[in-house]
RNA sequence: GCGGGCGUAGCUCAAUUGGAUAGAGCACCUGACUACGGAUCAGGAGGUUAGGGGUUCGACUCCCUUCGCCCGUACCA
């Protein structure tokens, strides 16, 4: 199966193997549907035998439930008229055994339009099907049977609060992480730590000076209170820079210049001092190395505390800072010397990369000898796919990176870093995502202006869910609606970021993301509380096999007759795919799309076909078991999509 | 200037990567045996897919072009 590009910059060696491809599996129709025709094709037109089977979902659900596209193609490489090439293949599926315990004989009306085949399956191949998936780990290959992949992902920086620029990192890079997880890869997420480098030492030495003054208590530091000093650190040092720079224009009034001079002066002590701080950071002195690590200490709990409450995996062992390849970037950059894809050029050391298509060179040493982000992000390369063995390394960082990392990534070619340990190429991918806009279609921000706190993002999600459930489930005992109302606001959060496509800016609306109407998380977790009734139901009135596994209903026979059962079943037969396509195209969206269709298809069938109260044992029995395989799969999807789900809300 | 992205119903988003009559949700209108949980379901209305040209059996999708918005464009991360 070819590997299509997207929108993601991306570089794989020719003839890599990727370890997404679809086997086919007994539990999925399009698997052996595309077999059988492809079988087929071979059978009718020999010469064209590997010509794509081209089968899908049907687009028009009322004309079959699978749709095959190949006659149309197919036709001009064997100059016949596409009709005729379809009725060829007709006559071979009609003749194909394994086709026939599958769907419904192909009548002449099978035929549409310029040569579409539609395919019916018939309903007694679906229980078959289904209990195949519910006894193989609902079609997912074995948790860490696959390649080895790094997931980047949060990227805090220290002394800074976490903003809703980083909601997106922290929950679609999870996300994605547990979309690879989830088929079989070995996953290792890193958040690059942004703790090193000239930013960090001005706060450093700015808290250095409080603490020798008395103005603060370094064991009682709070995040907010660095975050102060960060921004007026920031401050300044940038009004040192900018000074510095006017006030060596002379072409100013004396009483400007005296101004400046006065402001300077004072500056450009904090300037020098933010560098010092900075040689003796890299030189790791014990007396500002403490206090570095004391800022380091504060920032990291309070924001792996955030990612824990977004339901996000992100800890201690997952962090890997800048302040980790710090000994690592002249070495790193000797080599590169060493290997000759270096350059000088107006007094900084690069790697071209036009060969890429990229004029701008990628700079790994400033002209004052200094390293940076990129010197830093070649390291971890180099370290991700060399000593971890990762085949694939996915960035989740802002598309307005973009340029950045297809720099990064070229040079990394060049160097030869991509290479792993097997001799293999590992492919680098940058899985960008766009801004999150206010109602404004402008970035996010305060009445203020300032960027939102992500703390005070998630609390105020929790109270509006608070509200809505105090209003609506009165039923529920006050004391267990805190967590209910922030298990239901992490979802509604959650799936508002996940469920459009990564690469686009999206509009947050607290206020119709806390609707809990349509297509929202809440929407998912009232399907599946919905389930988790009809089973409290069941049990209650000795409807399960208390014994038995899969609530009860595994020995249940199965019997799917009423359309919406089976629409939910053929929806249910679905998740491999939607979660291997996620997978495949880094794009949790899929994933979201497939799951509301899930919840969807149970809703329809929750309102069309009586469980409890079914007319008879036999109807009961196999509905509580599509209900059983249904609460699975959604169980299952939604922890892939990191929502926490419940018994009740 | 150059490079990249985006433009689809009033609003927020889809369209299985070139397939049939472009689909959902919100909002609006009409219904659903007092409900296996109504945070639901069924139905209605809503479109020149920014404009124009091209490629072919077939285009929201690919190519060219115009317009609009956003982002990035060497020593910040």
């Amino acid at each position: 199966m070819a590997i299509e590009e997207t929108s993601t910059s991306s570089y794989r060696a020719p003839g890599a193997g990727h370890a997404l491809r679809l086997a086919p599996m007994s539990f999925d129709p399009l698997n052996i549907l595309t077999e059988r025709v492809r079988h087929a094709i071979a059978g009718a037109f020999p010469s064209n035998a590997g010509a794509d089977p081209m089968v899908t979902v049907s687009r028009n659900l009322k004309l079959g439930d699978f749709q095959c596209n190949a006659a149309m193609a197919l036709a001009k490489a064997v100059s016949l008229p596409p009709r005729e090439v379809a009725t060829a293949l007709v006559a071979k599926l009609n003749a194909d055994e394994t086709f026939l315990r599958l769907a419904s004989p192909l009548a002449p009306g099978a035929i549409a339009g310029p040569g579409f085949i539609n395919i019916t399956l018939r309903p007694d191949a679906l229980p078959a099907m289904l209990d195949a998936l519910g006894m193989s780990n609902l079609g997912m290959p074995a948790p860490a049977s696959g390649p080895i992949v790094v997931v980047d992902l949060c990227g805090v920086n220290l002394a800074k609060q976490m903003h809703v620029g980083h909601l997106r990192s922290t929950v679609i890079g999870d996300t994605l992480a547990r979309i690879l997880d989830r088929t079989g890869c070995r996953v290792i997420r890193q958040n690059h730590v942004g703790d090193w480098g000239l930013p960090i030492a001005m706060v450093t030495a700015r808290l250095m000076d409080m603490d020798a003054a008395g103005k603060i208590d370094l064991q009682t530091l709070t995040l907010d209170g660095l975050d102060k000093a960060y921004k007026a650190a920031q401050r300044e040092c940038d009004a040192d820079e900018k000074g510095l720079a006017a006030a060596t224009k002379w072409h100013m009034g004396p009483k400007v210049i005296a101004e400046l001079e006065a402001h300077v002066d004072g500056a450009s002590t904090k300037y020098e001092d933010a560098k010092r701080v900075l040689r003796q950071l890299q030189a790791r002195e014990p007396s500002v190395m403490r206090v570095w690590q004391r800022i380091s200490d504060v920032t990291m709990t309070q924001c792996l505390a955030i990612a824990a409450r977004l339901n996000s995996i992100v800890t201690s062992e997952h962090s890997a800072g800048e302040s980790s390849y710090a000994e690592e970037l002249a070495p790193l950059v000797d080599q590169l010397i060493a290997l000759g894809i270096t350059e000088v050029s107006e007094g900084a050391l690069v790697i071209r990369v036009d060969d890429a298509g990229i004029s701008e060179p990628l700079i790994i040493r400033k002209s004052d000898g200094a390293f940076l982000y990129a010197t830093t992000d070649m390291a971890a390369i180099r370290r991700r796919v060399q000593t971890f063995g990762a085949s694939r390394v996915v960035y989740c960082v802002d598309a307005r990176q973009g340029l950045h990392f297809k720099q990064v990534f070229a040079g990394a070619e060049r160097a030869g870093f991509t290479k792993l340990p097997t001799g293999e190429r590992a492919t680098l991918e940058h899985a960008a995502f766009g801004t999150i806009l206010g109602e404004d279609g402008r970035p996010f921000k305060t009445r203020t202006g300032e960027s939102v706190k992500l703390s005070d993002l998630i609390s105020n999600a929790e109270a509006s869910a608070m509200d809505v459930l105090n209003a609506e489930s009165p039923d529920i005992a006050p004391a267990d609606r805190p967590a209910i109302a922030r298990a239901v606001s992490i979802a509604a959060l959650r799936y508002a970021d996940l469920s459009t496509e990564r690469i686009k800016d999206y509009v947050f609306s607290a206020q119709r993301m806390m609707s809990f109407k349509g297509n929202t998380g809440p929407y998912l977790l009232y399907a599946y509380v919905r389930m988790c009734s009809i089973f409290r139901k069941a049990g209650e009135r000795n409807l399960l096999d208390p014994a038995g596994p899969q609530r009860g209903t595994a020995g249940f026979t199965l019997n799917i007759i009423e359309p919406a059962e089976k629409t939910l079943a053929l929806a249910i037969l679905r998740y491999p795919s939607a979660v291997n396509e996620s997978a495949r195209t880094l794009e949790p969206s899929r994933l979201c799309a497939y799951t509301y269709e899930l919840a969807t298809a149970f809703s329809q069938f929750f309102d069309a076909c009586p469980v409890i109260t079914a007319d008879d044992e036999a109807t009961r029995r196999s509905r509580l078991r599509l209900c059983e395989l249904t609460r699975q799969v959604l169980h299952d999807a939604l922890e892939t999509l990191g929502i926490q789900t419940l018994e009740r809300m």
